[in-house]
DNA sequence: CGATTTTTGCTGCAGCGCAACATGAAAATC
DNA sequence: GATTTTCATGTTGCGCTGCAGCAAAAATCG
């Protein structure tokens, strides 16, 4: 049974944000990991774009007065983030987004990457998963970690 | 019903090359495309390998007494390969692979990238499209170009 | 042969990603 | 509370990735 997400244009965003900052909270805390200032802020720039951001357009975000982040301090908090399952790496971009944490930990995430609006959707669904799998061991394969990116046109940008 | 290759460690590897090159040269000339030195220089390059190459270790490996060529000179010629279905990118790993040609032009392909080896083989799966597709479409999304890729063990290295 | 298209070479540049080391902050142990 | 250990951040530096823009050379066509 396919189960997606792709956010909408007219959704409730500030409660969208916050429910993920408290899903990130909770997830750290349980694992005994610090969301520490620096890892929240990147969290929060790429909450505040569903849209997937480069390093740098992270850095950018974070610029202020003080001066901003050196690229390897938020790669390592992108780390962090990845690692915990709060932020995925768009491949096809050299890109990372928020994760809509609609998916458990090991599920196969199919990702939709609109072309028009850059908006990245999420899709779990059980049965790629079987064939994928299925088409891997066929080949005397044994799979760790798939990857799949779709590139299209998302329902609001017209797809049909 | 899925079709895999896998290139076997001890496979005949001069024909396997011999045999790309025959197909690339058709293919150019059904299409009225010049394979030309350089273009199929790259092409031997990622042939001698099974595994993917980055566009830097191309250029080393083409280096000789001449000089070696400029990175933009590789990727012209990686993007010609690659608008001719004869060369694939890997997305996760920033890096190039000589198609296997056992597929359509159209069609989705499956990478299984062996963790171990680097070796990378190319399954076409119907129903992994299927199942992509229907997944796609429930959640209004109109597909294009599905990139999978599948990180794990080939069977030669032991994976079962 | 001359004109057009295609391909290659050259310069330069911006983003990506991390290694290695130093510093600082927090947690655990005594 | 002081010390040790662990973890997080900052600094420097560098190599890879990928391409724009322009000029020169080669192939194709009329």
């Amino acid at each position: 049974m396919p189960r997606a997400i792709f956010p909408a244009p007219d959704h409730d965003h500030e409660r969208c944000t916050s429910d993920a900052i408290a899903y990130a909270e909770a997830q750290c805390a349980a694992r005994a990991k610090r969301l520490t200032p620096m890892r929240r802020q990147v969290l929060e720039a790429l909450l505040a774009s569903h849209n997937p951001l480069g390093a740098y357009e992270i850095i950018e975000r974070l610029a202020d007065k003080n001066g901003r982040p050196a690229p390897i301090t938020v790669y390592r908090a992108l780390d962090f983030l990845r690692d915990n399952g709060l932020v995925h790496r768009i491949e096809s971009r050299n890109a990372f987004v928020a994760c809509g944490h609609n998916h458990g930990g090991d599920d196969l995430v199919v990702f939709l990457i609109c072309e028009r609006c850059g908006a990245v959707g999420e899709a779990t669904d059980g049965a790629v998963a079987q064939a994928l799998k299925a088409s891997a061991r066929a080949a005397g394969f044994s799979p760790k970690s798939p990857i799949i990116e779709i590139a299209g046109v998302c329902a609001h940008c017209g797809g049909r």
